[in-house]
DNA sequence: ATTATCTATAGATCTATAGATAATGC
DNA sequence: ATTATCTATAGATCTATAGATAATGC
């Protein structure tokens, strides 16, 4: 309980040091390995000797930053999903139906899988208990759905219900595409979304057209 | 790669030999053990001294009925999900209306997180991908969907991404509901199958119907 | 002089096997 | 005599820390 001692970064109203450049570089770094290693080995379970290795730094050094790995991770993954949360905010920062905006964020994510297997990997090691801690994507998705239902648009017994089913189809499809890149493609993607909206309560024709709109690019 | 010797059980043609039945016992315990630490914990991840602890044998033992720990869960996993099959399969016996039998599935396995939290908790550690492999519960889940279609009943642009969504749902509440159980009821698993019912392409007013009938007794 | 990093290692696992003991077969 | 089980342990990890070395601050 007494390793990672409390630091004041550089002195109060100082440039930062050069030891604290230092510091962060090697924070950075396990981060980074971090980050490389969920994506490709898509485990948290590798010793900190690979991990201090995969980031070139000596085996010690890891105690200067973090406590446990469990530490590590959840520092790697919180960063992978701020900056997926951002750019998804932005893609989506046009549009005011509620149903598209829904829609959009369903295309994107399951987009992953192939544009960004690194993100999709984090989402599908993180699962569903992340989405329903009412953490950034799921809150998002509640949020979409909660309006949805107040502008009519969809229609649903429980909203809950339909965050559970959101997260399961689409964590679900990121894992398989991402197994079984060449059985899935952006079609795939965007039928989900059609029978999302189908689930949530809308009519084959409105879930039709919504999902197949032109996407903005992924920043 | 010489371990678990291979062994006629008993002299052909003779009745099983004492030695025999002692060694199915130890083996029983074994996967009885497996079994039960899947259920309480929810993981593999416990030491071979663990499980040969709850199964009371001597440790070494182990080695006499399986190479690995893997071998031993998959052995243990294998009869949970034959079992609840089997059950399935008694449940559906008099059901002639595909999209029914779609959705009794999927009643009464989300309502396995209530009424046998042990199953639920093997189904949730085999995850998506068994679904995808064709497995027992997937292959499943696949007929009844192409029941569906060929009798016009669901309306889906890719069997396919019928498997992955169902999977993804099931999976993901069963999840929530176990770790949460007070939020759950059997409604909601009611909710989820309606819903679903939905996105394979029956209207509002049909899956509300079939989503409601009466539910036969899980064996 | 202070702080971060690195190297080396003690101590705590865990797996796999060898050899001893107990149960059954003939 | 044979087979299954049990006990004890060697060898292979892995984590956490102590102490040495290198970099920066004043």
């Amino acid at each position: 309980m007494t390793a990672v001692a409390e630091r004041a970064p550089a002195a109060a109203g100082g440039a930062p040091r050069r030891t604290d450049r230092r510091r962060e570089r090697t924070r950075r770094a396990l981060i980074g390995a971090a980050r490389r290693i969920l994506a490709e080995q898509g485990t948290t379970d590798v010793s900190i000797q690979e991990i201090t290795d995969t980031a070139d730094v000596g085996f010690g050094t890891f105690y200067n930053h973090f406590e446990t790995k469990a530490e590590l991770f959840e520092a790697a993954v919180r960063e992978v999903l701020e900056e997926y949360g951002a750019a998804l905010d932005e893609a989506c920062a046009e549009l005011t139906d509620p149903a598209e905006i829904y829609c959009v964020g369903v295309r994107m994510t399951a987009r992953l899988a192939h544009l960004r297997p690194a993100v999709a990997q984090v989402l599908v090691q993180v699962g569903v208990d992340y989405a329903w801690a009412g953490e950034g994507l799921g809150a998002r998705a509640l949020r979409d759905i909660q309006r949805g239902m107040a502008a009519g648009r969809f229609t649903l017994a429980d909203e809950k219900m339909g965050l559970v089913t959101t997260a399961g189809c689409v964590l679900a499809y990121l894992q398989v595409a991402l197994e079984h890149p060449d059985e899935f493609g952006e079609d795939d993607a965007d039928t989900m979304a059609e029978m999302l909206l189908r689930m949530l309560g809308m009519t084959a024709r409105s879930a039709q057209a919504v999902a197949h709109r032109p996407l903005p690019d992924l920043p």
